[in-house]
DNA sequence: CGAAGTATTGACCCATTTCAAAGCATGTGG
DNA sequence: CCACATGCTTTGAAATGGGTCAATACTTCG
């Protein structure tokens, strides 16, 4: 069941059963996308919304000489560009990392969904707000943090959110991005992040090679990170 | 009526009337806040969310240091922790920037609207992405440009929500932050804003003294931060 | 084997920080 | 009405983190 990996891990928020079963009835079809595929370019006009199931993909703004700022990485079960629901454009474009696997519905569905399921909705609703939660983390980590801080803090980051859905185990795990994509994501060059890898391979805290990320030792990371995962957790009730 | 601000401006999303009394009606009561008072605490289990009605408030996290990284700034019309309601806690502190009022409503007050109006529901979600679109344009600032960028684009995206709401004119409009708190949203520090702002008066693009804002010169502004307002003004249609 | 992307390293440069001091308002209590 | 404290703004000089440019290796993969 596809719609299972909604939410999953995040919090305690898993769906009902019933849940499940509307969100599943919503699905419009399943696509595989290929590695490094623009998926929506932005001020599109868009009418379909995106759960991702396997793989990974990143939104991006470009700035006025085509560099690329990150603003998001997803991972599977993260409605990518459900926020484009209740906004019907997007002001950034979103593209895939690695290939992967993706859950369409149709906006139709979702209105539908808001329509008679105010409980779901606001899980829905709920998990747009994770991803601002994660932007703000991400405003921290570029405003405050220098360049050593900033890899530790998005490693950190990525590193709790694929354990979470059973995708990393004792800081290891696959991720589909260059030193280049991970300059994009904390503001700096690529030349500088590899400079910044190999202090932190020197220091044994982290190793990344070939997509192949292992953190050798977490505390030490998290500190240098000043990561505090609390943000991934949001606590949802169901008032 | 003090529920006809919310919204205001934005797109052209401004509520029907009885969404505003549907609203109106769920006001709690309306408090007045001196100027630098902290009115919501990261962490904090919290029950009742905030519409700012006059002033300026502003949301933030701390470093290790006790640096503040400010995630957003609001101005009147803002819902400014309405994301609390489906969260239950926040990862950041809110305090006010001068003085302000604020109408504040109960999450149990939230919880029937959304079960019996999904229309109003849906843009209560629809303010909490604005905010979301305002994080990212905030990420690619810190990201992509430079100290004179970062303040630039700080000071449109004031100017572009300010107009909307009719507290800016021809440029001008008067904000309760000092060089410091601007040096806290640019990721800068306070000693490099000022020299910032320095070189921008003296290319008579812009002067900032005692809380008076004054944009010279838009255009150039706008092309110095890469400045494209289109992420304020969501495009929400009612499906 | 060659091509293209990816990683690595060195040398130099510049934007921003840091540290330090002084100048200005504003407000308070004597 | 003055004295003093407090917080904001301004400026200078020195230190530094990260950027830029340029060259070289390492990997895949066709």
């Amino acid at each position: 069941m596809i719609s299972e990996k909604f939410l999953m891990g995040r919090g305690r928020h898993e769906l009902s059963n019933e849940e499940k079963q509307v969100l599943e009835d919503g699905i419009e079809s399943v696509r595989q996308v290929p590695a490094r595929k623009q998926i929506v370019r932005a001020g599109d006009l868009i009418e379909t919304s995106t759960l991702l199931i396997e793989g990974f993909v990143c939104r991006y703004m470009d700035d006025r000489e085509g560099q690329r700022q990150l603003v998001a990485v997803h991972v599977p079960g993260d409605f990518v560009d459900l926020h484009a629901f209740p906004m019907k454009r997007l002001d950034h474009d979103i593209a895939t990392l690695g290939p992967v696997k993706i859950a369409c519905f149709e906006h139709r569905t979702l209105q539908t969904i808001t329509e008679r399921y105010p409980h779901l909705t606001k899980k829905l609703w709920f998990s747009t707000l994770l991803d601002a939660a994660m932007h703000r983390e991400w405003i921290f980590r570029l405003g405050r943090l220098g360049a050593e801080g900033r890899i530790a803090h998005l490693f950190c980051e990525l590193n709790a959110r694929l354990e979470m859905i059973g995708m990393a185990e004792d800081g290891q795990f696959m991720l589909p991005m260059t030193q280049p994509d991970l300059a994009e994501a904390t503001g700096l060059t690529g030349v500088h992040v590899n400079r910044v890898l190999r202090v932190l391979r020197e220091r044994e805290l982290l190793t990344f090679k070939g997509g192949q990320v292992c953190i050798l030792d977490q505390q030490k990371l998290a500190k240098l990170a000043e990561f505090e995962p609390q943000y991934l957790y949001g606590t949802h009730t169901d008032g």
